[in-house]
DNA sequence: TCCGACCTGACAGGACGCTGACAGAGAGCG
DNA sequence: CGCTCTCTGTCAGCGTCCTGTCAGGTCGGA
């Protein structure tokens, strides 16, 4: 899952990165109103969290600029206390979420676990697929109830997966998601940890659709 | 669009059947977690409006054996302030939002809406043409409802063929789809797919007009 | 009947994906 | 500070499946 946190003060930036990586998330951070709408209005990226007093551009001003272009990705707006017309301005501007300042930073995790959740249409922390199982909370594999450990790569892969399997994901996209752009890896670097999965988790759980991408298996057809 | 407002407490909960049906909403009220329980899992609501605080059954625990059963609409929580445990708990339960009280009226039905909106969607790529099915979301293809095994190419060609069904498709231009104008094969390349493919799904499914081109059988041309 | 358009089976080269081995990076720890 | 252990990207090699090509065969129209 890759987020993107914009946020100015650099002090809170750092927390909110620290929080979401434990919580198993890929963070990229950005201070910059400006920069902020490019990345979002560019990349893909499965939560934005925004703080909306920004230098460059207001953030008010960028959801809305995101939203009239189409990007649907959920946001999560940080707000001043107690600016509550602040908060149902960012919902009617198209925020899915608002959080005033200060937070607790499980609540953060919490919201961030909701809402993509949510953009996917389902409901509960624990997903599963065929005989897979995945809980967010504890970020754990399970396969046929018996836990499996995973490393924090091969669980966002899963989760991602897991968002997505009513499809095939491509791999450019499961790399794109995984890794982000800045750092690339080869394509070969995704099948190393595809193959790594499989040795734990036994057959039957991750297909693959030759010249498409990857799946969950028993998911639906 | 159908709401179901749990509250206890009879005037919030008249504040509230006002304001969301001043917004358009359809609201049905209830007091007792029992009934909120029973209501939720018979009826058929597009949002929930939770108090967590009720007598009868514990609203947490009212929403766990919704979720438990299946049910998934969206259900936004209404908490006591300043308990930012009890959210935690709530959203790791399944609900996808909370307010804290005391709220704003515009503050619910901006969440409200948001909810809505968000929880809609969802659509299938399934396209058919006479007895041919494709599934865009697992690239997968299907003949009268039983799967065929189709390659990347194969799939191609289909999706093409599916997306101009309503008319014949010259070779040239199907070759120029498949292979862009860099590296152009040779139209038998083309002729040798068709086969496999008719091979594979049987007659009567890739038409041909001698001279003309390819079409799908069963779907006006 | 003739010709060109199209079909088909066989085959080989190659693309694609899988796997095991290895090493660098980083965390944890004494 | 140095050791160890885990994680993970890279590399090389391998097997499988795909697919273009070729050499015929078949069909349809004039």
């Amino acid at each position: 899952m890759r987020v993107l946190a914009v946020e100015d003060d650099q002090r809170i930036a750092a927390d909110l990165k620290t929080a979401l990586e434990a919580a198993g998330f890929l963070v990229e951070t950005c201070e910059d109103g400006e920069d902020a709408w490019f990345l979002g209005d560019t990349e893909s990226y499965d939560l934005v969290i925004l703080d909306l007093g920004l230098p460059g551009m207001d953030g008010l001003s960028v959801l809305k600029k995101w939203r009239a272009n189409g990007r649907d990705m959920p946001v999560l707006v940080l707000t001043a206390r107690g600016a509550w017309t602040e908060r149902v301005e960012g919902i009617d501007a198209g925020a899915d979420d608002y959080l005033p300042k200060p937070f607790r930073m499980e609540e953060v995790i919490a919201r961030a676990r909701a809402l993509i959740r949510r953009s996917a249409g389902r409901a509960t922390a624990l997903q599963s697929a065929g005989e897979l199982t995945l809980d967010a909370n504890r970020m754990s594999v399970a396969i046929r109830g018996v836990p499996v450990p995973a490393t924090a790569l091969e669980y966002r892969l899963l989760s991602y997966l897991m968002l997505h399997r009513e499809r095939v994901v491509p791999p450019t996209e499961l790399l794109e998601h995984l890794y982000g752009d800045d750092d690339a890896r080869e394509a070969n670097a995704l099948e190393a940890v595809i193959a790594r999965l499989r040795r734990k988790l036994g057959p039957g759980v991750i297909g693959t659709r030759r010249g498409f991408g990857y799946f969950l298996e028993g998911s639906g057809a």
